[in-house]
RNA sequence: GCCUGGGUAGCUUAGCGGUAAAGCGCGUCCUUGGUAAGGACGAGACCGCGGGUUCAAUUCCCGCCUCAGGCUCCA
């Protein structure tokens, strides 16, 4: 065996998890709780076999021994429901761990949010008897006999039956499950517990089969590990997107227009004005050309893309006259036609078309959520039409564009290479040679990716960002695709050194994805405290009384290349400085006698500090500067 | 789409078989204030939409619309 610390263990072959620990030493045996084996998480009793790296876990309230309790949490959620319903009824489907707790799944329970108080005390109730936890080992045929009520163990059971002998049952007081473990000693050592959600889930995760009654809960160590677990969960929501958007009139998403269409209120919209500007000034330098669509194509066009025959049921199609039309799902079939207009030399490649295009998918109702999944959205779209030759050498530049947009907002970012689909559109050659060259570029670059087989779009494989915003959550983001299948179904040509006709090859790049789900990261991420380039309003003038008004004004207008308010309301100076903070504006400029006597300013930042007898001039510099470099956050009181 | 829970003033929420309450915000007035809510008064609600039960429905029942969480973690 092969310990974390990379030292060799040598054991019987029929050594166990736990005898391993036994080997290692006397005090570890004894408090092991499970093991991992090559990375899977198992039971003690399990056999180890030649050459596994393996990794002791005790009850040392690590995330392995989180998970193995909430494991055990998951049997007392069965116990307890069949306990209090009719067991005979109540079929069990399945009861993991999750990364933050657990969850049982019922087949025939109905229960809503009071029953979930009466199952949680019965937990309680399992939790304090503190029953011991017994793992037992049964061949097949006795598994199928204790479960010959319970169908969806025994479709479970069928597929155990194929590659073992015997299966492993945990038994706890009166009640037992077919269950792989690992799990604690006993049921006392679940520490605190809460059941959390109702919810459905098909059997198995597919819509085809019936649905289920799942129940989530999540199990800690003690009563204040679960005190903070609900603590982040209340300031998760302090930051939701949709929260703070209506707070700070950013957007709207209202009954009238329908759903997943969102609204941009003006604040939201000058916020998106910038963004806009900034990937405008990235693709000016990048040699792209914008061009303009519109939001809707006969469906003639999506025959020829392909979406007709592959994204249909994502796109809004319907009959005007005796023509059918779509909502455009993607711009490409738009750019590639505006490239189709023309003829093109070899010289003249690559062409590069860019459009902040408005693109419309029918996603399931269910499915819409804030400005994460919408119907309507925004992609500051991209589409090169290039000679082979400079496929990568393109990748690259839309990859370092791509890089100093994350930089700028200081985004942590993982990659991606997403390949083949089950449902895609063109000749295996084609899809490999795609996949190659994207790979090549990544390797070049000694950029560490992961591969997400058959994640591709349908026309061709694709290099996916995902960032992780500032309380550790990951995002969908950039991303770059490589595309062959296009140009064939727009026979796309260009005259060649040779005279000839060739083929170019489309890449399809976005920096920031879409505008939506960009903007919805960035209002989380910062918690509506947007940079100073991005903030809606940027400065705020505030008079200490009325008496100091003109002043204010006068010195507001000193501002006019921002976007700068004075707080002209009949209100206490601290009535302000509340709201402005509360509005979350980056800057307030306090402006009283004193200030008016001197010619100068008072400057306060979100942070509560304050400079006084501050030159204008001064200041004016600082915050040209601060806007103009996008610094992430208000510094001018910082240094 | 399916499961569970919501939808009451611009916002956050209370309430209930007898057509509504509070805080913030907004308006007017008093106040002219020096660093995170000064005071008084006032306006503001087809209680999501449609139907049913009832003498009476915002409240109970049904349907629809819409929002949130889940349906991805696999004994």
């Amino acid at each position: 065996m092969v310990l974390p610390d990379g030292s060799e263990l040598e054991v019987d072959a029929d050594a166990t998890v736990e005898d391993c620990a036994y080997e290692i030493g006397p005090g570890l045996g004894s408090d092991t709780v499970a093991g991992r084996l090559d990375g899977d998480l198992v039971a003690k009793e399990e056999p180890v076999y030649d050459g596994a790296e393996l990794e002791i876990v005790t009850d040392d309230g690590g995330e392995d021994y989180l998970r193995v309790m909430r494991h055990s949490a998951s049997h007392c959620l069965a116990q307890a429901v069949e306990r209090l319903f009719d067991a005979e009824e109540v079929k069990l489907a399945i009861g993991p761990p999750t990364d933050e707790g657990f969850y049982y799944d019922f087949d025939n329970l109905d229960v809503d949010e009071e029953d979930l108080e009466a199952i949680e005390a019965e937990m309680k109730e399992i939790v304090e008897a503190d029953y011991d936890i017994e793992r037992e080992e049964v061949p097949i045929e006795e598994a199928e006999e204790r479960l010959a009520d319970e169908p969806y163990k025994l479709e479970l059971l069928e597929e155990f039956a194929d590659e073992n002998d015997t299966v492993s049952f945990y038994k706890q007081g009166e009640w037992e499950d077919l269950c792989a473990g690992p799990h604690v000693d006993s049921t006392g050592e679940i520490g605190a517990v809460k059941l959390l959600e109702i919810a459905g889930a098909y059997w198995r995760g597919d819509e085809e089969n019936e649905m289920q009654t799942r129940i989530y809960g999540t199990a800690f160590e003690d009563e204040s590990d679960l005190e903070a677990f609900i603590e982040r969960r209340e300031e998760a929501k302090e930051r939701d997107h949709r929260k703070i958007g209506s707070e700070m009139n950013l957007f709207s998403i209202q009954d009238v227009t329908g759903p997943g269409l969102p609204l941009y209120h003006p604040p939201g919209k000058t916020v998106l004005n910038e963004l806009s500007a900034f990937v405008t000034d990235l693709n000016a330098e990048s040699g792209y050309d914008y061009v303009e669509t519109p939001h809707l194509f006969k469906t003639d066009l999506w025959q020829k893309s392909g979406h007709y025959e592959n994204y249909k049921d994502d796109m809004f199609v319907f009959e005007l006259g005796d023509d059918e039309f779509g909502l455009k799902p993607m711009n490409c079939p738009g750019h590639a036609t505006i490239f189709d207009d023309g003829s093109w030399s070899y010289r003249d490649l690559p062409v590069r078309y860019a459009e902040d295009g408005k693109v419309y998918r029918k996603e399931q109702r269910g499915e819409l959520s804030g400005l994460s999944r919408v119907w309507a959205f925004t992609i500051d779209d991209g589409h090169l039409f290039v000679r082979p030759d400079q496929i990568e050498s393109e990748v690259e530049a839309i990859m370092d564009s791509i890089d100093e947009v994350l930089q700028t907002f200081d985004l942590e970012y993982e990659v991606a290479l997403a390949t083949r689909p089950e449902k895609s559109v063109g000749s295996d050659e084609i899809w490999e040679k795609a996949e190659a060259q994207l790979e090549s570029v990544l390797e070049d670059r000694e950029m560490a990716y992961e591969l997400e087989a058959g994640d591709g779009a349908f026309y061709g494989p694709k290099i996916d960002y995902a960032f992780e915003d500032a309380i550790g959550r990951q995002w969908d983001g950039p991303t770059v695709q490589l595309d062959f299948n296009m140009p064939e179904r727009f026979d796309l040509t260009y005259v060649g050194e040779d005279n000839e006709e060739h083929r170019p090859v489309m890449i399809h790049r976005a920096l920031y994805g879409s505008y939506e789900r960009f903007f919805m990261m960035l209002i989380e991420h910062f918690e509506g405290n947007f940079p100073l380039w991005l903030a809606p309003e940027q400065v705020r003038v505030l008079p200490i009384s009325d008496e100091n008004l003109a002043y204010a004004r006068e010195v507001a207008s000193e501002f006019d290349d921002f976007r700068v308010e004075v707080d002209d309301r009949d209100a206490t100076l601290e009535r302000k400085i509340r709201a402005a903070h509360d509005d979350r504006v980056p800057y307030q400029i306090i402006v009283g006698d004193n200030e008016e006597e001197a010619g100068n300013i008072s400057v306060r930042d979100r942070f509560e500090d304050q400079e006084y007898d501050v030159a204008i001039d001064a200041f004016r510099r600082h915050l040209r500067a601060e806007r103009d470099e996008k610094r992430t956050e208000p510094d001018f009181l910082q240094d």
